[in-house]
DNA sequence: CGTCTATTGAACGCGTTGGTTCATTTTGAC
DNA sequence: GTCAAAATGAACCAACGCGTTCAATAGACG
């Protein structure tokens, strides 16, 4: 079967975000991804062009991939049972899981730091991963506040507020992403971010709201 | 006067910010910075042995600027008169205002986008702004709760949430900080952070909050 | 005025790395 | 088994940029 020629596309790919991701987009070495992809310097060029391609689709691919994660993880709150908050508590958990884990800040790192020279990318990633994010977390909220569940609300903005509430002490906390944070203290802070989500945007008088 | 010595070094430190945040750490050229400085390059290795140091002291010195700027910000909570959701709007749009500004977002990409080359960097500059401004807000907050203006809670949760609920929205809307977000918009953000944060944290019954 | 120090400009060595060439070998299709 | 496309390895070129050297200059101080 030809699959060995697309095998080889896709292992240059991921042997690519993995040295870019290891080295940054300066310091490695096309020779380098070659290596660790099993495959000839020529090879690489033959399947994509230049640094700067082989740099674009890396990414794009791993943004995919990132991106399919959190949005399976979103869909969770299409039936959030009787306990809302312990739904969305699972759910922050989750997502910030996927949050630490090496492929998302790796992406994160990368596509900040190199914005300067790839200024599409930003888009290309942002709008994969944090916007789609946003978007279905949003559609989620807009159907819980129209069952009552959560108070009436702009459900854009408590969707941005409600991921913010998880990613800002997590990235306090993780330094950025560089210290490894423990699960224990992940579930902290999504109880924490819950909680205070719940305190803005829980129906009054809910069986969620924190004064019960 | 012998000021024309640190003058030099200091134009240096800047110039070097400067360059590096138009070019990225890879891309700037030690002739540029020193072009940019107006200075020769050898003068630019006898005041900084060489470019790892020159990129440690220039980031150094810029975090140490962006610190100062907020930390007054915050300052301002120290005495929050009467109307207190007024006072955490105006210190909140004031904060938002710095981190929009471009030396800012510069010295994020900088620090994110080199933390692989340069590991300590991140605690010199996240020590600098997000953990001293984190503090500062904690101790404005557990005055505030002392004093029956915010519910009783832990303080360093609170100004972790709070500037999440800034950041967070703000980063989305921006960009990352690369595009330029409106003053009006800023305020909105500003005031809806204010307004969930008061949700949840307002002391029970308070004149600030949002359901009297 | 003489001296010492900081600065300058220009050039250089040198290592790294992106990108290419080519002859050879492997692979998969038929 | 045969053939064409793809992969390989090794070498090669050229550009770039860090870091250095050095002779020449400017300026402060006594």
């Amino acid at each position: 079967m030809s699959r060995g020629r697309i095998d080889k596309r896709e292992a240059i790919l991921a042997a690519a975000f993995t040295v870019f991701a290891r080295q940054g987009y300066a310091r490695a070495g096309v020779q380098e991804i070659a290596d660790e992809a099993g495959v000839a310097k020529p090879t690489v060029y033959s399947h994509l062009h230049d640094k700067e391609n082989l740099f674009r689709h890396a990414m794009a691919a791993a943004a995919d991939e990132v991106a399919a994660e959190n949005l399976a993880i979103v869909d969770r709150l299409r039936d959030p049972g009787d306990d809302l908050r312990a739904a969305l508590e699972d759910v922050a958990f989750r997502m910030l899981r996927v949050c630490c884990d090496e492929r998302s800040r790796a992406l994160r790192r990368l596509t900040f730091g190199q914005v300067g020279q790839f200024p599409e990318l930003l888009d290309t990633v942002q709008e994969r991963t944090s916007c789609q994010i946003a978007e279905a977390v949003a559609d989620r909220f807009a159907r819980l506040s129209l069952a009552g569940r959560l108070r009436s609300c702009d459900p854009a903005r408590a969707a941005e507020q409600f991921l913010a509430l998880l990613t800002g002490p997590l990235d306090a906390r993780s330094r950025l992403g560089t210290r490894k944070v423990a699960a224990a203290e992940t579930r902290a802070i999504a109880a924490a971010g819950v909680d205070t989500f719940l305190r803005a945007y829980a129906a009054p008088g809910a069986a969620e709201s924190p004064d019960t």
